[in-house]
DNA sequence: TACGCGTCTTGATTTCGATCAAACAACGCA
DNA sequence: TGCGTTGTTTGATCGAAATCAAGACGCGTA
């Protein structure tokens, strides 16, 4: 990670609106400014492998953090997706433990790293800050679950037209939007090839889904519900 | 769950011994010791249904709860499962938030159970009971991305052998132990239908694996992780 | 030791998605 | 505007595991 310097006023404001900051006091705020190191990523580039020793603590400012594992013949699964505004669950790692899962940037990124002992220190004199982290975490447990229950409970169209569902508005009238990353990042997410992503979308077709490039068109999010 | 109790001194023992208990300093033992309820939960028995308002924090004494999630159809897909020493990792929901996942008894289980509210007030002023909570939590969603990953890139009797080998001293050597609970339990956990862990259990009987029962000779623990 | 129930195994079939291969589209860049 | 790279779609094939349906085994009980 290239470019490390002291957070300025934009990124403040964009690491005080994260979902991190945003549920703490001033001065658990103030500490974490204090040691917050701003970085950015180039596309491709690894913010951490598995296996390493943690000691950073990671929030994602802008694009979007791949977060996977290995297999022995090299081949990834991706695990996990942070966004801007999102802590890296993995990374979280207060006991000086190793990461859980490789990191790397889908796009070019910019975070916010915090040293994990400090942070450590922070958190044991702030219960604040101890408290966000085990509702943060908590919470990416409970997504995590969601993952796994859905791969084994439902079939690629299904899990396409539930993620399309949860990124549009939930009045039942037709939308339209676009899709915050490429569609082979979504297919990794969703645990898919990109081939098998592709063809629940033409399924979709036939269920008032209309997609070109990044656009999203849902005719009838209720017929979606259905599929 | 009945016959609701303050712990014993078998209780007591067992829970200190657990995962939970066993990094925080005497202070804050003694808090959650004040505030234990121990209860026993017979087989099949629900201890939480996903979508219900968490109120409590569960600790497995002894036996095993089943963690899943269902699907509009009734189908069931585990996501997790929790043995003696275990904290049930959904139900650590301080900010009032909602079960995950559905938790029942395996088998006949004890449990020890502290109420959330009380457990947020300690843990906002000890801060060791804040941090192993973040810890505890942090491991389970570590061991919820190696399942994600594992289901994505694993066959069936891959997954199967690394559980084995996992459940097996590390010196290369041959052994023999039983399974901690029943096959069809063994295949939720590993998010495979009872079939197909059978079927994996015969076709490692070419690779120096041998179960009748719940007992599981293992004939050379290297030949399995070339499988 | 025999009985009966629940668990596990085996077989046959089917479905879903991965994989390989190739055509196609989109985008950045000269 | 044309080219090359990268991302996406489509087609064909293959393999893995779910499902359905019997049958075998193991275990506790009488």
């Amino acid at each position: 990670m290239n470019r490390l310097m002291k957070p300025g006023a934009r990124e403040r404001e964009t690491l005080l609106n994260s979902g991190f900051l945003a549920s703490l006091g001033v001065e658990s705020v103030a500490a974490l400014m204090e040691i917050a190191i701003i970085g950015n990523l180039p596309a491709r580039q690894m913010l951490f492998r598995e296996g390493e020793p943690a000691d950073m603590l990671h929030c994602v400012l802008s694009g979007y953090i791949r977060l996977y594992k290995l297999d022995p013949d090299g081949r990834e699964a991706d695990v996990s997706l942070y966004g801007p505004g999102d802590l890296i669950g993995a990374s979280v790692v207060l006991d000086g433990g190793r990461y859980a899962a490789t990191a790397q940037a889908a796009e070019p990124a910019l975070l916010a790293r915090f040293d994990l002992r400090r942070v450590r220190d922070i958190a044991s004199r702030r219960a604040d800050l101890a408290l966000a982290l085990v509702n943060i975490v908590s919470a990416q447990l409970a997504a995590s679950f969601t993952s796994l229950a859905d791969d084994r409970l439902h079939t690629a169209p299904q899990r396409v037209s539930r993620y399309l569902l949860d990124h549009c508005p939930a009045d039942g009238k037709a939308t339209s939007f676009r899709l915050p990353y490429q569609k082979s990042l979504l297919a990794g997410k969703l645990g898919l090839a990109p081939e098998a992503l592709s063809r629940a979308f033409s399924l979709l077709r036939n269920h008032g889904v209309h997609v070109r490039g990044r656009l999203v068109h849902i005719g009838d999010p209720e017929a979606l519900k259905r599929v």
